[in-house]
DNA sequence: GTCATGACTTAGCAGCAGGCCT
DNA sequence: AGGCCTGCTGCTAAGTCATGAC
């Protein structure tokens, strides 16, 4: 880990000492007293050498290495289920290392031990039980349909359950991410209901009611989390019920906007939420009386638990959760924007191109974040330069089509006629090179911290992207979308539930 | 209501395979 | 054909939510 940033951070590096002591002998716990006097650069090459070695194999040895991979991957990557051979999602333990928490995590640079077969506890039929490694056991081996895992251990760092579990392309993950957004579906029939009653609590005679209806807003429209309370030794992150005073700035006025809420918060992955949102001025002085006599890292939401808010939901609709709304508007979300960005006679490129905008769209609602790519400043100091080259382009285009309108022969013979023609449609193409390239660097660059991947997995119902494609083909056969435009192999593959059904006019 | 626990979904990142350009 | 990017996939952390004991 050496290269890694972590490795310079103190708590990482103490949690990572006290444990490393831990695993010494008595003579070593008395020589090794400081990490910084530790070198581990030979260690270090050791690894380099060998990660460079593996690269330099001939291509013989590499293809060998992949068909060996493949083999593990046929004989301990699969399970049979209800009859049905299905791809095992994470069949390999996961190995010993350095835990490598999120954000400010108190508990980063601990030794996470490696997980024995002593450790495991495997879950299949009686006749089905694989063999253990040679001269081990298993924890315990059990048979309990009415869960979906495996196996499973727990981990020394946070003391949680881990589990092996099937792949996405499962028949059984596929059910349940159809009743996920069946679910969502339903919120859509009732929806504005619950908006109009959410809105009438806000004037509610007790304060619980109104913060949850503060909250229940929030949820809606800023697709917050629900926010449970966490315990400590974790990274400081909130979501809804969790926000504390701290998190929030009231402005009468901002930006040319009333009531004015910003929010600034370290959500989930310690990832930052800041947002300035003109809300309603029921919201803005329910949040003003919320903060009243408060002390920063006091909680804005204090009557209100996400556990309350969801019994609250589940009364409203059977099956609805804070969760519900992160979806429903999210799928929402894409099918309006699909809609509003797209036409027919559009090429099949800027086809696409709409579609991860309105994909864009919803990852900015959900605030799906991503580190700028570290080959970004490289490539986009490409597309300048192809830019600046396009630029000069156009403008010697330009200077030739002046000179031959003004020259004196200009509109005589038909040879200079059609030079003429030829030089205003050069001009044409260029130009719309040069704007395609620019169009191109925006979106690159508007794109840079944006994740379109989380939403596109887990909250978008993919029956909307394919009857959007069915619709763009359709209407257009010339410059139709196929599938692969849209849905990698394995997406393909986890959304296999919705390519079946098919329904070209379906409507979340 | 609170807390712990278990099960399952959602999340960003690293590394690498494979597609694209020269 | 070869090298360079880019986007995919695997990995595992970090959420959500239900349940049950008190």
């Amino acid at each position: 880990m050496l290269h890694h940033e972590y490795t310079t951070k103190e708590v990482f590096r103490n949690n990572f000492f006290k444990d490393w002591r831990k695993e010494m002998t008595l003579e070593e716990r008395l020589l090794i007293t400081h990490l910084d006097k530790c070198d581990f650069t030979e260690i270090h090459r050791y690894f380099v050498d060998k990660a460079a070695a593996r690269k330099a194999l001939p291509k013989e040895e590499k293809q060998k290495l992949k068909e060996e991979a493949a083999k593990l991957q046929q004989e301990f990557g699969y399970c049979i289920l209800d009859g049905h051979r299905e791809k095992i999602g994470n069949f390999k333990m996961e190995p010993p290392g350095l835990f490598c928490g999120r954000g400010e995590h108190p508990k980063m640079g601990m030794v996470k031990r490696r997980v024995l077969s002593e450790d495991v506890v495997i879950n299949c039929s009686r006749d089905a039980v694989p063999g253990p490694p040679v001269g081990h056991q298993w924890r315990e081996v059990c048979s309990d349909t009415t869960v979906t895992w495996l196996a499973a251990w727990t981990e020394n760092i946070q003391n949680r359950t881990k589990y092996i579990a099937l792949n996405p392309s499962s028949k059984l993950k596929g059910e349940k991410d159809r009743q996920k957004y069946e679910v969502a579906r339903r919120l859509g029939g009732l929806v504005d209901e619950i908006r109009a009653q959410y809105q009438a609590a806000w004037e509610a005679p007790e304060v619980k009611t109104r913060q949850r209806a503060v909250a229940l807003y929030f949820i809606d429209k800023l697709a917050l989390r629900a926010g449970h309370e966490k315990e400590d030794k974790t990274a400081d992150t909130v979501g809804c019920c969790s926000l504390r005073v701290e998190h929030v700035r009231l402005h009468a006025r901002a930006a040319g906007r009333q009531h004015v809420v910003e929010l600034d918060f370290l959500g989930k992955d310690s990832v930052r939420y800041h947002q300035l949102v003109s809300v309603e001025e029921p919201v803005f002085r329910n949040l003003q009386l919320f903060m009243k006599n408060k002390k920063p890292r006091d909680s804005l939401f204090d009557r209100l638990t996400t556990s309350s808010l969801n019994k609250h939901l589940q009364h409203l609709m059977h099956g609805l959760t804070a969760k519900v709304f992160r979806t429903y508007n999210a799928s929402v979300t894409l099918q309006e924007q699909l809609q509003v960005l797209t036409r027919a006679t559009d090429s099949q490129a800027d086809k696409v191109l709409a579609y991860s905008r309105a994909n864009r769209a919803v990852a900015i609602l959900c605030n799906h974040q991503r580190a700028t790519p570290r080959s970004f400043e490289t490539s986009m100091q490409a597309l300048r330069r192809k830019i600046e080259a396009k630029e000069a382009q156009v403008a010697e285009a330009q200077e030739e089509l002046q000179r031959a309108m003004a020259s004196p022969r200009t509109g005589g013979d038909s040879k200079s006629r059609r030079l003429l023609q030829q030089r205003q449609q050069r001009l044409q193409r260029l130009s719309g090179q040069l704007a395609r390239a620019r169009a191109q660097a925006t979106a690159k660059d508007e794109n840079k911290q944006v994740a379109l991947g989380t939403s596109k997995l887990n909250y978008l119902d993919p029956r909307i992207s394919i009857a959007w494609m069915w619709l763009m083909s359709c209407r257009c056969r010339r410059f139709g979308v196929p599938v692969e435009k849209v849905y990698s192999r394995a997406q393909r593959e986890r959304f296999a539930w919705a390519l079946q059904e098919g329904d070209e006019h379906f409507q979340f």
